[in-house]
DNA sequence: TATTAGCACTACCATCTAATGAGTGCTAAA
DNA sequence: TTTAGCACTCATTAGATGGTAGTGCTAATA
C-alpha cells in the first residue's frame, strides 16, 4: 500500500495509522495535490499525470505522479470521472487546499482602485452602498455575490419619526446609527393629531436613542407587562405605538448580484445543476442562513460543496465575511461560485471589499 | 408572380400595387401567416408546409401552402434558416400578427387569483409592491420583467421632514402622495438646530404640499432668481435647503426580475445572443428609455425585435404598459422576451398585472 | 385559373464505425 | 524508490450512412 507513505505525522503522534484529522500529507503528496488543484482551477479539465509532470516544478516522472495520484485517490482527495480520465479534486481536497493557504494573496493595486470607487458618490444611503459593493464584487469575481442588509435587531436607534398619513395610518421612519433608514406604515384604530405624534416620537427618541432594536423591543415588552394603568395617557400611547413601530417585520434582506455570471461560467455549464442553483437563490432562506452564520465569526468563512448540507448548493463554494461599522458587526458579504474557483484570488477580493465596505459605512454612520 | 394575388386592397385603394402600408394580405394568406406564427410560438421549430396543412383548420394541400409560403417569404414575412428547412416568421410578421390581434384574450381565473395576491401584505411600501408585482409577472410569464419606480418629477409632495444627523448632515425624507418614501442626506456648511429645521420643514410643507416635484423645483428656482435679500432669514434658508432637498439626484430606478428565465428559455438558448442581452440589462439605460416611452402612451405598447433600434435587444420583444394611481401615471411595467413569445397570453398578463398594480397603489396612496 | 399530386433534390439529424489519444494500472528493470 | 514500458480503457472526433422533413418545379386536374 502506497497510502501509508504519503502520511506524515502531525506533532508527536507516532503511530503509522491514525484518525485522518491527525494525519498530514507528506511534502511531495501535498505538492502534487496542490498542483492538481491549481491546474484544475485554471483549466476546468481533469488533470493527467503527464500534464502534471510537465507543469509541476520538481522533476517527477509521470509514473511516479501516477502512484501518488493513486494514493491520493484512495484517501479521497481525488476522483476520476471515468476510468481513463485524469483526476479531479474532491471537496475534501479543496478543504485541504484552502486550509493550507496561509498568507492570503493581496489584491493587485489595479483592482484595488476599482474597489475604492464605492465611496465616491455622496448622497448615497447604506442600501445603495451595499448594492454597489455587491455589484462590484460580482463584476470582479465573475461569480454570484450576496450581501445581507444590516440586521435590524443589532442596529442602534438614532431617531424615530412618526408622520400622520391619514386618519388611520402612520408612517414610521427609523433612522439607525448605521445610517439605515427604514420606513413602514402602521395602522391605528384611533386617529391622533400630528402634534400628539410628535410628542410620542420625542418621548421615544429620548427614551430609546442609542439602544439596539432588540433592547427596545424588550423594554417595551416590559412596559406592557407592567400594569399599564399606572402610566399617564401619553406614555401608554407611546408604548402602544412604539410596540408597533419597532416590530420587526422585515426578516433581513439580502441583495444578490451576478447570478448570470454563474450561468456563463464554464464549470457550471458542464454540470447542469444550474436550475437548482437558481431555485436556491430564489428561495433565499438557505443562503441567508449561511450569511448569518458567517456574521457570527471573525475573518473569512469558507463553505465548500457538501459542507453546506443544502442540497441545491452541491458543487458550489461560498466565501463569506462580515462587514461592520465602528460599533457592530452589521451583516456579511460574499461570493457564491463553483467549488473549483480560484480561492486565493476570490478570498482576497472578498476580504478587501468587506474592508472597504466597512470603512465606507463607518464613515457614514451617524455619530 | 404569385405575390400579387396575396394582396387585397385596403379601403378604396384600387391599384394592384401600392405602398406596403396600404396593402392588406388576403384572407387565406393571413390565415396561413397567423397559423405559422402560432405554431412557431408553440414549438420554436421552423414550420413546414405539411405540418401546417394538418394543423390548419381549412383543408389546403401542402403544395398550395407552399405556394403561399413562398409568396409570403418574398414579401418579407417569412425566412428559411436553410434551403430545405421550414419557414420562420420575421419581425415584420410578428408586427403584422400583433396588429391583427383585436380582442386581447382575458386572463384565466386561475391566474387571476395568483395575481391578486400582491395586495395582501399590509405594511408593504410601494417599492415592495413593485418588487412583488414584477416578480410575479416574471414567474407567470417565465420571461424577464421590468418595472420603473414612480417618476419623482410627477409625484406630488405629501410631506417633507428634515432630520439633523450631525453638524453638517441633514436627512431629508420626502413622502409622496403615491406612497413613496425617499430619503437622502444633504450636506450643509452651517449647523442648524433641529428646531430650526422643523420650522423650515413646516414652511416647506405648507408651501408645497400637493405640488409635483417638478413644480416645486421650478418655484424654488423662481425664489432664487428673485432678489433673495427681500426675504427674511427663515425663508432664505428654507429655499436654500429646499433646493438641495428637492434636487433630483436619483434618475429613476428600475427593478428587474426573472432574467434567469431568459437563459433557460429554449429560444434564447438556440440563439447565443444571451451575453449581449445580459449587458443590456446591466446597462439599464436603454431599457429604461423604452419604459419611459411607454409611460407616455395609453394602453399596451409592443416593441418587436429590430423596431427598438438597440443592438443588444435584437431578437427580443418588449411588452410594456403604464401603471398609475388615481392622479398620475407613475411608471411602467412590462416583459422582455423572445420575439417568438406568446403575445396574446403575455399581453393579457401584462395588462392585468398593471391593472392590479394600479389598483393596489391607488389604494395605498395618501389621500 | 387555381389547386394539387408527383418527383427530384437539399440539408439537417441521429446513428454507427473506426481511428485517435489521453489517461490509467501493473510489472519489471534500474 | 523511481521509472520505463506495455496493455488496456474510454471519451472524443471524424467520416459515412440512412432517414426525414422540408423545398421547388412541373404537369395534371377541377
Amino acid at each position: 500500500m502506497h497510502g501509508d507513505f504519503l502520511l506524515g505525522q502531525k506533532g508527536t503522534v507516532t503511530g503509522k495509522r491514525g484518525l485522518l484529522e491527525d494525519m498530514v500529507l507528506n511534502e511531495r503528496a501535498q505538492l502534487v495535490l496542490n498542483s492538481i488543484i491549481e491546474n484544475y482551477i485554471q483549466s476546468s479539465e481533469p488533470i493527467g499525470s503527464r500534464t502534471l509532470s510537465k507543469s509541476i516544478g520538481v522533476t517527477l516522472s509521470p509514473a511516479t505522479i501516477r502512484n501518488i495520484m493513486s494514493d491520493l485517490a484512495e484517501l479521497g482527495f481525488l476522483i476520476q470521472t471515468h476510468t481513463s480520465a485524469g483526476r479531479v479534486p474532491t471537496d475534501k481536497a479543496y478543504r485541504f487546499y484552502v486550509n493550507s493557504l496561509s498568507t492570503p494573496s493581496s489584491v493587485p493595486e489595479q483592482i484595488k482602485q476599482k474597489i475604492t470607487l464605492v465611496s465616491t458618490e455622496q448622497g448615497m444611503q447604506v442600501e445603495g452602498i451595499l448594492a454597489e459593493a455587491v455589484h462590484m464584487l460580482a463584476d470582479l469575481t465573475k461569480f454570484a455575490c450576496v450581501v445581507s442588509t444590516p440586521k435590524a435587531s443589532v442596529s442602534r436607534l438614532q431617531r424615530i419619526e412618526l408622520i400622520k398619513i391619514s386618519e388611520d395610518r402612520i408612517l414610521v421612519i427609523l433612522v439607525t446609527k448605521a445610517g439605515v433608514v427604514r420606513d413602514k406604515i402602521i395602522f391605528v384604530k384611533d386617529s391622533h393629531s400630528q402634534d400628539f405624534l410628535n410628542s410620542v416620537a420625542s418621548f421615544l427618541n429620548e427614551k430609546f436613542k442609542n439602544h439596539s432594536m432588540q433592547e427596545i423591543r424588550e423594554k417595551i415588552h416590559q412596559y406592557l407587562v407592567d400594569d399599564r394603568n399606572r402610566y399617564h395617557d401619553l406614555l401608554a400611547q407611546a408604548v402602544r405605538l412604539g410596540k408597533k413601530a419597532f416590530e420587526l417585520n422585515n426578516p433581513g434582506e439580502m441583495l444578490i448580484d451576478g447570478q448570470m455570471n454563474l450561468l456563463l461560467d464554464s464549470h457550471f455549464h458542464k454540470q447542469s445543476s444550474v436550475r437548482s442553483l437558481i431555485d436556491a437563490f430564489n428561495q433565499k432562506s438557505e443562503i441567508m442562513k449561511i450569511l448569518d452564520d458567517s456574521m457570527r465569526q471573525k475573518g473569512v468563512h469558507i463553505f465548500i460543496g457538501n459542507e453546506n448540507d443544502f442540497e441545491q448548493l452541491q458543487g458550489c463554494s461560498l466565501i463569506m465575511t462580515s462587514y461592520r461599522n465602528n460599533q457592530n458587526v452589521l451583516g456579511s458579504i460574499g461570493v457564491v461560485g463553483p467549488t473549483s474557483m480560484d480561492y486565493k484570488r476570490i478570498i482576497s477580493m472578498v476580504e478587501y471589499t468587506a474592508k472597504i465596505l466597512s470603512d465606507t459605512i463607518t464613515e457614514r454612520s451617524y455619530d
